[in-house]
RNA sequence: GCCCCCGUAGCCCAAUGGGCAGAGGCAGACGACUUAAAAUCGUCGUAGUGUCGGUUCGAGUCCGACCGGGGGCACCA
């Protein structure tokens, strides 16, 4: 399309006798870059801090924090659907301080990353050089966009005053462990040197045992170590050769690939960082209730920790002193066990493996189909085991066919005595609870597989319905076939949850279990072997033991290297190892260093952190930007994020008050910026036991794209609709719906909605197009409307032939101060509760009224425009700066006034009621507002209609209800 | 397979704790302005709320089943 036709669908095209100050996109251009440049020079959006750098009187007014997910600054550019949440906080942030709130609102940029590293794989450029170019050019595309963002506050992960925060908070977390007795047994992270001076002093026993001052330093070290909160583990980890790095559980989808290009994802044993957030899965589960979060992200954050409550329990094994332990659920079921299963990898069939002279050849008696076809346990376990490991991820989701071979053991079952043959089978996850499970059939589905196909008894203990057909049943009824003779114990009758009870405590009685509770959620691995993300503030003595560096040797940059990218391999070689970019940096890796005992020589921790550090306190670095002594000051993070039970009651947890995005984080950034609040509350750092006290999911705004018969996307713009169906160039094409993107063909640029319309009209056209939470597809030719609305209010302002204004002094009639004030109040309470669309067309009615009754020559009371102006200002703020100061106002309206609706316009004098009979509107009466239910009745049976309806019958019943309707009953 | 959310006019969307189905915008028709067109302004339809059943004086709203769309989880014992 040309630029001319391309301008011809916004109003710049508009013929020469277009009035000369009619709202154009020209003016509107005009005035978005005039109020910009005021804004910026009058500071208008800097928020004040109680104290510091940026401290100001302001501060002492009610604070609000509005934030946005941390955008990556992709060299991509932007289309109409990134801004539409930041345009949604804005118009939340400028509502605010219009009321007169102190409100922080600025944006900032989690930069580190991948594009930037392989950008400069390819071409050599550094990927700060890239990131830095970027967030440049973002900038220039939000700024355009009249953001109300405090520019002061503005920060990058990649900055390096950030990253040496970053760094120690790390310090922070790796200097700490979790005390679970603390807090009542809900535990708390403490300093590690109190863990060493309860070692020391004997308040705490050492793993075996061992007085403390008998271990040398080394052996002290690693039981320390093996405490902190961040960790060095040997233990299986997500493997992804194609990215040349390891991956966090969150970071794999279902699939077994990496959510970042799709690349097989191998579980092998590597020494990595490890972040202890399992110790804080009950405190993340739990706090989830404090919080006004929408449910669907609760409810992700609760499948993902995995909460759930049962009990361990021992089974003996036959002529053995080991025994196994499981977890279940459902030790109600107990009775119904009627074999065991191990995972493939757990520690028993290593037994096995290592003692073929007793596990070579198969018990008397053993079933066909349990052997596998082998000679005996040891060769079948150790076949059936290979095999297990080679399987992906992918091939065991699509096969779930019951495999496993018998171990030759049997164990024995606590409550009855009775053996029980236990298995190998790979449906058993070794990864959770004990890693062997033992099997209910009758009340477990996939037993109840496993046993079909094996041969093994089936033994109900919950009585189903007398209707229910089918496998197990795991619903609840009261319990069956369980008691024994041999142990006296009986749980017959009782209902699951009575017979949950009883056998726990049964089992902890007589040693043989106890109450347990499991979780999904694993540590977080925190360690990538890239290039561009944040050194590791850790360096290793002459013993191998990391040691982090002082405080005052922050921050570690990042070094100079050749070469960018860490080793790739062929996605598929399992048994390729890490090697990260940095180790190759070897001046660099090597260091003299005196951290107490004297100059000596170390070696660097050659890691970096995951992209996801930074995001999980930048709040905390919006608060204070500029302190060079902390990475936030007390009193400022009180002031912005404590916990405020004034307002939010008693169990506020604190946190920012407004934070919205999309929901693809809802369990990845939200979950580790949380248990990152965590530790810094518990070590004292900060007084908010949660980062974010509200979230809101903005939805996505998509497109239409159309592709042609060999399946090529067409410019979308260039698609023409008839009847139906979709047409290019005369050929018809075929439409899809989705995302917005430049290689769909279907993507809209923020500038070009502002060079057609200006950018208060794309805001306005955004914030109406539908609820803010909901995803709803992008329509150029509507935004016309929305520019409209603009037009109209602006010439009932404007002269558009003299560019003065219109208004005047006249008092406005009661209709039209009732429709004010109504609009009034409930533009504030859409504003409050984040439903722009709705205030939008409670805007338009209203100035399409005003449109209608002062078209003439003469124009509308100033007493209802300047409310007007004021009302839209949230969403439009440069065309209502302009108006507000062509009215006569030299104060920029950015800190208020806002309208306050008066009351006494909102009640009415009378009402029109609906008259119903038999629940179809009839007819109609105005009444007093004030009419009370006998009153209504009466004149709702005098009507005439009803009346004529009724032909002269006693009406069955009259339904009253003040202030809404009546409806007779006949 | 299990769980959650959503189906209102040709399209995007409104509609208090059940209480008059329509606030707003787009498109459309007609009209004003214009030599004409664009732009602008004005006037005006259209659906009975995905389907079936239930509760109720009354259901878009509550309950059940089903259909369609979106999302989450998926051997987690």
């Amino acid at each position: 399309m040309s630029g001319a036709e391309r301008n011809s669908q916004g109003t710049e095209g508009a013929g020469d006798e277009t009035p000369p100050f009619r709202y154009t996109a020209r003016i509107a251009g005009e005035i978005e870059r005039n109020w910009q440049r005021r804004w910026e020079e009058l500071g208008s959006y800097h928020a004040a801090n109680p104290v510091g750098p940026l401290s100001g009187e302001d501060a002492a007014a009610e604070k609000l924090f509005v934030q946005d997910m941390f955008p990556y600054p992709s060299g991509a550019g932007l289309h109409v659907g990134h801004p539409l949440g930041f345009i949604g906080t804005d118009v939340y942030a400028r509502y605010h301080r219009m009321l007169g709130r102190n409100v922080l609102h600025t944006m900032g940029f989690d930069a580190f990353g991948l594009p930037a590293e392989q950008y400069a794989m390819q071409t050599g450029t550094h990927p700060r050089t890239t990131t830095e170019n970027n967030i440049e050019r973002y900038l220039t595309q939000i700024r355009r966009l009249g953001l109300g963002h405090d520019e002061r506050r503005r920060v990058a992960t990649t900055d390096i005053e950030f990253y040496k925060w970053t760094q120690w908070i790390f310090l922070q977390i790796f200097h700490a462990w979790y005390d679970t007795e603390a807090d009542q047994g809900r535990g708390r992270a403490r300093p590690i040197s109190e863990l060493e001076a309860e070692f020391a002093a004997g308040k705490r026993s050492t793993p075996d045992g061992t007085p403390w001052e008998e271990l040398d330093r080394e052996q002290q070290r690693r039981i320390v170590d093996s405490y902190r909160l961040a960790y060095l583990s040997e233990a299986p980890v997500n493997w992804c050769p194609g990215l040349g790095t390891v991956v966090a559980n969150e970071e794999v989808t279902a699939e077994g690939l990496s959510e970042r290009g799709d690349f097989p994802v191998f579980r092998r044993n590597l020494k990595q960082w490890m972040m202890r957030i399992t110790a804080y899965a009950d405190r993340l589960v739990d706090d989830l209730d404090r919080l006004e979060w929408p449910d669907k992200v609760k409810t992700m954050q609760r499948n993902w920790i995995g909460r759930s409550q049962g009990a361990e329990v021992y089974f003996g094994l036959d002529d053995r002193a080991e025994r196994i332990e499981v977890f279940t659920t459902r030790p109600d079921t107990l009775f119904g066990a009627t074999y065991m299963v191990l995972a493939p990898e757990h520690p028993l069939a290593d037994e096995i493996l290592s003692a073929p002279e007793r596990f070579g050849s198969w018990p008397e008696g053993t079933d066909q189909r349990w052997t596998g076809g082998y000679s005996g346990p040891a060769a079948a376990v150790a076949e059936y085991r290979r095999a297990a490991e080679t399987k992906s991820e992918l091939d065991r989701q699509e096969n779930k066919d019951k495999t496993g071979v018998f171990t030759g053991m049997h164990a024995v079952n606590p409550v009855n005595g009775e053996r029980v043959p236990v298995f190998v089978a790979d449906y058993v996850l070794l990864s959770y609870g004990t890693g062997a499970i033992m099997a209910v059939p009758g009340q477990d589905q996939r037993d109840w597989e496993f046993a079909e196909k094996f041969g093994l008894p089936i033994v109900r203990t919950v009585q189903p319905p007398a209707d229910f057909e089918g496998g197990a049943y795991t619903g609840d009824g009261p319990a069956i076939n369980s008691s024994s003779g041999a142990t006296g114990l009986s749980l017959d009758g009782l209902d699951v949850d009575e017979a949950k009870k009883k056998i726990t405590s049964w089992l902890e009685e007589h040693g043989h279990g106890k109450g347990s509770v499991q979780y999904k959620l694993r540590d977080w691995l925190f360690a990538r072997q890239r290039y561009w993300g944040e050194p590791f503030p850790v360096v290793y003595d002459e013993d191998g033991i990391p040691l982090g560096m002082p405080e005052d040797q922050l921050p570690v940059e990042l070094p100079e290297v050749a070469e960018y990218s860490p080793r790739t391999y062929d996605p598929d070689d399992a048994d390729s190892r890490p090697e990260p970019p940095l180790s190759k940096a070897e001046q660099w890796a090597e260091v003299e260093l005196d951290l107490g005992d004297g100059l000596k020589h170390y070696q660097r921790d050659t890691n970096v952190m995951p992209q996801w550090a930074g995001s999980c306190w930048y709040q905390l670095r919006y608060i204070d930007p500029e302190n060079h002594e902390r990475f936030v000051d007390a009193e400022n993070e009180r002031y912005w994020m404590g916990p405020r039970p004034d307002r939010h009651g008693a169990n506020d947890p604190g946190g920012l008050d407004l934070y919205v995005g999309g929901v693809e984080h809802a369990v990845l950034h939200l979950l580790y910026a949380r248990f990152w609040q965590k530790v810094l509350y518990d070590l004292g750092h900060v007084s908010a036991e949660e980062p974010y006290r509200r979230l809101y999911n903005q939805g996505y705004i998509q497109a239409y794209a159309f592709t042609d018969s060999r399946g090529v996307y067409v410019p979308a713009e260039e698609v023409v609709e008839q009847d139906g169906r979709y047409f290019h160039a005369g050929e018809e094409v075929s439409r899809e719906y989705g995302k917005m993107g430049k290689s769909l063909k279907n993507s809209v640029s923020p500038e070009e909605m502002a060079d057609s319309y200006g950018v208060d009209t794309l805001r306005l056209y955004e914030m109406s197009m539908g609820p803010l939470d909901s995803s709803r597809p992008w329509a150029t030719k509507d935004v016309i409307g929305s520019h409209r609305f603009l037009q109209r209010l602006w010439r009932n302002v404007v002269d558009e032939r003299t560019g003065q204004p219109r208004v005047t002094d006249a008092e406005p009639d009661e209709d039209l101060l009732r429709a004010l004030h109504k609009t009034i109040d409930s533009v504030r309470s859409d504003y409050d509760s984040l439903q722009f669309n709705t205030a939008v067309a409670k805007l338009i009615e209203l100035n399409n009224r005003v449109t209608k009754e002062y078209s003439g020559s003469v124009g509308p009371p100033r007493s209802v425009m300047e409310p007007m102006v004021l009302l839209v200002a949230p969403l439009t703020p440069h065309l209502a700066e302009e108006l507000w100061s062509r009215l006569g106002n030299e104060e920029s309206l950015v800190h208020g006034p806002f309208p306050v609706a008066d009351e006494d316009y909102l009640v009415e004098d009378t009402l029109e009621y609906p008259i119903q009979f038999n629940g179809k509107v009839r007819s109609r009466m105005t009444v007093p507002a004030s009419a009370e239910q006998d009153e209504l009745r009466a004149t709702a049976l005098a009507d005439s209609r009803i009346q004529e309806l009724l032909d002269g019958s006693e009406p069955r019943k009259v339904v009253v209800v003040p202030g809404r309707l009546v409806n007779v009953v006949g």
